[in-house]
DNA sequence: CCAATTTTGAACTATTTGGTTATATATTGG
DNA sequence: CCAATATATAACCAAATAGTTCAAAATTGG
């Protein structure tokens, strides 16, 4: 006699939990952290005010659980871009595109939430989080290298942590950009030229000067 | 017979205005523009709260003059940067170590104003300043690419306009960065590599495969 | 239908904030 | 030394903001 996915005793929530906070995200996405506001975020999530703290607590406590979420969400889209495509050119720039593109979507705020707005806020939490994101990001883009050096898309003495470092050093420039709002065309060719310049082999080191 | 530069009527002044703008700079550059109240400003630049009014204006005036009179001291110490040294990996390596240095330099903030804060500032005539400035960051690179040509440290068939915007964006990876915390030392190291990446000989087209 | 439970909506309170006003103070010009 | 001028200090006010309280509403369990 389980009642485990009964409803729960009183009166039923008028929203989603999870919705909600996909609609935070877009508010501190546009508004940045400091620009947002308690009512700004009553008016986006759609939940009252009480409900608001006895479900999610304060501002901090909500853009810590809309991060994660994000970076979970994103970090697997990103995944998927880099680890999809055969060819490792095209796992780069994928990557590189994925980064401009969702970045420039028609519908949701200029730029990442991560990249943009979250270095600004002056918490310990959020930095600590931030930093281990950045380090994911660039092992995952290392490990697709290495693959393809196995691959035999790229020679054995390729430098991997160095170009995977620098490849997301450019989806951090090029999603700044992308805020001030450069188009998302000019974007986009600029992905194609950084994945060009990243997958360039090494100056041999053999052939002396 | 001028009275030019003589003190004008009234009690003089207890604060200097470039002075106070400079620590504007730092109140800015630290919270960012939303997470700063005008009591902040009040604060960090030594002057009261009429005569901030009176002589400033209000916040985002005080923003746009800060922003214009950092971008123009930052961009002449980059130029220097990148305009001083004869060899060019040298200028590029200078201008990606500065840009580094400044954003982890002991005593200010980290990350860079125009990089880090001044795209969230919700402002049009923001948006159009860094645009600009962007525009003429990346120049300022690419003249550097052109006279390498002329000296023959680069193939004249180097492409500067693509190379000189993967600068600024390298620039701006390690900027933000910087603002999460990345020890300058690792991004010193960054740097240096991004120099040498971007002044990798592109592929050359002539033997095809 | 009624008690227990949980959420909701509206109002409320204390604090912070942006901006102004009034008065005192420091200086120049005569 | 006095009028004119400009700044400084402190107090002030209205609006915005964060967080709470409380009665009404919606549900379950009996």
């Amino acid at each position: 006699m389980f009642h485990n996915d009964a409803r729960p005793r009183g009166r039923p929530r008028s929203f989603d939990e999870t919705g909600a906070l996909e609609k935070a995200t877009q508010v501190f996405w546009s508004k940045g952290y400091d620009g947002v506001t308690i009512d700004d975020l009553v008016a986006g999530m759609g939940v009252g005010r009480p409900s608001l703290y006895a479900v999610f607590g304060d501002k901090r406590a909500i853009f810590l659980r809309v991060l994660k979420a994000y970076a979970e969400r994103k970090g697997a889209l990103a995944a998927e871009a880099l680890l999809s495509p055969q060819s490792l050119r095209d796992s780069i720039a994928g990557f590189l595109r994925y980064a401009v593109e969702s970045a420039t979507e028609k519908g949701s705020a200029r730029g990442c939430l991560m990249v943009c707005v979250a270095p600004l806020v002056d918490d310990a939490e959020v930095q600590r989080f931030l930093q281990s994101a950045v380090a994911g990001g660039a092992a995952l883009v290392e490990r697709r290298f290495r693959d393809g050096i196995s691959a035999g898309d790229i020679p054995p003495d390729f430098p991997v942590a160095t170009r995977a470092i620098q490849v997301t050093d450019f989806a951090r420039g090029l999603t700044m950009r992308a805020r001030i709002g450069t188009p998302r065309k000019t974007l986009l060719k600029d992905a194609e030229e950084a994945a060009d310049l990243v997958l360039l082999p090494p100056r041999s080191d053999s052939r002396s000067e």
